[in-house]
DNA sequence: GGGTTAGGGT
């Protein structure tokens, strides 16, 4: 029976335990084997061995947690608590279950998830599994599209749309159990539906919530989520946790016995012993960039070349294993996407494959059937200062949750084993998790939703982790400059209701909200639209290819006003030629033409449109916004420099000046330089900027999708912000 | 006169 304040539950039906040992533990975890630790010859260029071995826990085991069987007590738990804390590794069916143990008793549904891909798969499996046609009674809702009915009793979402639901019901009174999956991510956005959920349920006792987590601390979100106050002693919480076990395969740890002191060239020799030496099984290595992917392949091609020849002559390695041949493949982010699929695809029998990725395959992307993971302990992680307003990338030692996270995807299909080329000690002196991305990030954004659905103080607003008071006042100091909020800090009506509507950051949003009276509200559109999506330009990886394409670039599209009038330029001569003809298909096979001859990626070009045209359908239809007409003349350069009044209208807190070191400075102080992707990299340096966004590397900051200015508008534009000096 | 981008999302 349940105790009254359970530590961990007891439920009094013995039968709904798996299997277990006497001494609580589970069975496959047992029985380490004693011979597989993996010794390297002395012959091995890098002084790299691993001594050290033992099984990962899993994460119910490694938090203490006791595992049930599943539905009956997440019914149960759930009649009792109003917040269930669901812990377990992905793959225990927490995200596809769950939903429908609820659903079967009549809640309506919504389960959130961080990324669109996610929830449109999940909507699918679990539609699938009902024998139902999805959209029907199993439905989802991620970015511009959705399929569900307002009689759907199980909705896949992404944090976002639940946010914008809120707008419109701020109780979400259309759903009865509300499950956050993936919380262990702490996007910005998750953390913000945790404080705001924990709001709803204070005021509906009969909301159930659901917060699901592969490995974050379950102590932790149960005593956020906690509602009955600490000091009254006697009380009963209002959550609880629980934990599902997920993987089926033990993984074997392996520690390097001294530190590595260079983790690219010890990630391709432990490929390399691992496919002299170890069974048959794909091979997946983390590293933080893709310069070091790069380098990495080109030494494990060389090798895979050789020894893909050598087994044309020899059936065995060595060390007597039956050779195999290795196929290596890379994984980022900015990968064009048919090379990205390259890791789903199979390769023949006896091709071992070695994918080597960035940490999109830590959360994004799941490659299939790894057995051995390679770890390098690092990642390349974002920090915004508040101070000077920029965002900064730089190579971090990951935290254990990370470490954790990387080794979990080695034992998906099969037993599995990790690598990771640092020590245990090292290990040892990692932190547990990376701080949230709620404190390490610009939260104007953020804060102007919170504000729009009527939580004025946000300084008093209980997130799971509070950020730093520095980074809510910049930020609340950003949107004041804005004219989003007011001296006191709430919304205005003229600018920051709309502001907080449009799916856009802050500046983005204010230069939009301007067009009207700047008479150009087509042009802010479509440079809105093009500020949104990433890589206009095709890629090459150097050669002559390369060289064509920047010189069409230059050739076509570079201006001396910079990248953002580029950038209209571009969305303009392409609307030109989708325009021109009134056949669908002609008119689609004609524009991947052009791209084609320009060096323009179509599928980004196309995304664009769609996001301009959901703008469009805010700012003329909701908003109701009109041009100003202005009188006579109004081609050419007069109507170029009131687009870019226009712009600066809203981007005026990021303007720079050249400093006589002939870098730039920022109105906050940065140090800051031309992006050598601008078209402004080239030409000679103009003496006021500004510019678009701004990201560090390790030594520079650079400052990206720039434009070039006038110091007089800054005075005429934004004189509350700007004085002559 | 200098040389680049972990991953998401409304």
């Amino acid at each position: 029976m349940l105790k009254t304040k359970p530590q961990f539950i007891r439920p009094g039906d013995e039968t709904l335990y798996p299997s277990r040992n006497k001494d609580g533990t589970i069975d496959t975890l047992l029985n380490p084997s004693t011979d597989s630790a993996l010794t390297i010859d002395s012959d091995s260029k890098t002084n790299f061995v691993y001594n050290r071995y033992h099984h990962l826990p899993y994460e119910a085991q490694r938090q203490k947690l006791p595992v049930f069987q599943y539905r009956n007590h997440v019914l149960y738990l759930l009649e009792k608590y109003q917040t269930l804390i669901l812990i377990g590794e992905t793959g225990c069916g927490k995200s596809t279950q769950v939903p429908q143990y609820l659903h079967e008793i009549g809640h309506k549904v919504c389960v959130t998830q961080p990324r669109v891909t996610a929830a449109v798969m999940l909507a699918c499996r679990v539609a699938e599994e009902r024998g139902e046609i999805l959209g029907d009674q199993v439905g989802y809702a991620a970015g511009m599209t959705a399929m569900r009915t307002p009689e759907s009793g199980i909705v896949f979402m992404t944090e976002g749309v639940l946010l914008r639901e809120m707008f419109a019901s701020p109780l979400l009174m259309q759903y009865s159990c509300i499950v956050l999956d993936e919380v262990h991510e702490r996007t910005q956005m998750t953390d913000v539906l945790m404080g705001l959920l924990k709001k709803i349920a204070k005021k509906r006792k009969n909301l159930k919530i659901v917060v699901s987590s592969a490995t974050m601390d379950a102590e932790f979100l149960k005593d956020f989520f906690n509602l009955t106050d600490k000091r009254e002693t006697a009380g009963v919480s209002t959550s609880v946790i629980m934990s599902m076990q997920g993987r089926t395969y033990p993984i074997e740890l392996f520690y390097s016995q001294e530190p590595v002191p260079d983790y690219v060239k010890a990630t391709v020799d432990t490929v390399v012993k691992i496919h002299e030496n170890e069974p048959f099984g794909d091979i997946l290595a983390f590293l933080t960039s893709q310069e070091e992917i790069q380098s990495a392949l080109e030494t494990l091609q060389m090798y895979a070349e050789q020894n893909n020849d050598k087994n044309m002559h020899r059936k065995y390695f060595p060390s007597g294993f039956q050779a195999s041949n290795m196929l290596v493949v890379a994984m980022y982010g900015s990968l064009p996407h048919y090379r990205q699929i390259k890791v789903h695809q199979s390769c023949d029998k006896n091709v071992r494959k070695v994918v080597v990725s960035t940490n999109i395959s830590e959360t994004s992307i799941t490659v299939p059937g790894v057995v051995y993971v390679i770890d390098c302990g690092f990642h390349k992680l974002p920090y915004f200062d508040p101070a000077v307003g920029v965002e900064s990338l730089s190579v971090t030692a990951i935290s254990k949750n990370n470490a954790i996270q990387r080794a979990g995807r080695a034992g998906r299909t099969s037993r599995g084993k990790c690598y990771r080329l640092y020590t245990e000690e090292e290990y040892d002196k990692l932190p547990p998790s990376v701080p949230p991305e709620m404190c390490r990030s610009d939260l104007s954004s953020m804060i102007l939703q919170l504000k729009a659905l009527g939580i004025n103080n946000v300084l008093r607003f209980t997130f799971p982790t509070p950020p730093p008071a520095k980074c809510l006042l910049s930020a609340l100091e950003t949107l004041y400059a804005l004219k989003g909020v007011d001296r006191v800090g709430n919304l205005t009506q003229d600018f920051g209701t709309n502001m907080a509507e449009l799916p856009l950051k802050p500046m983005c949003a204010k230069m939009l909200c301007n067009s009207g009276e700047f008479g150009c509200i087509d042009e802010a559109l479509s440079i809105a639209a093009l500020l949104q999506v990433d890589g206009v330009f095709s890629k090459f990886n150097g050669g002559r290819e390369n060289i064509a394409a920047k010189m069409s670039r230059r050739n076509n599209f570079e201006v001396a006003e910079g990248d953002i009038i580029m950038y209209l330029n571009i969305y303009d001569s392409y609307m030109k030629i989708k325009k021109s003809l009134t056949d669908e298909r002609r008119a689609m096979k004609t524009c991947k033409e052009w791209c084609q001859k320009m060096y323009i990626n179509y599928k980004v070009m196309e995304k664009a449109c769609e996001i301009r045209n959901g703008l469009e359908k805010l700012v003329k239809g909701k908003f109701g916004m009109e041009n100003q007409v202005y009188e006579g003349a109004d081609l050419g350069t007069a109507k170029c420099e009131r687009i870019m009044k226009c712009v600066l209208s809203g981007f005026f807190p990021q303007a720079a000046y050249l400093s006589v070191d002939s870098s730039y400075r920022g109105i906050r102080g940065a140090k800051l330089h031309i992006s050598p992707d601008s078209c402004l990299f080239a030409t000679q340096q103009p003496k006021w900027v500004m510019f678009a966004s701004v990201q560090s590397t390790d030594d520079k900051t650079y400052m990206r999708e720039m434009m070039t200015i006038q110091k007089e508008w800054l005075l005429e534009i934004a004189p509350h912000y700007y004085k002559e000096t």
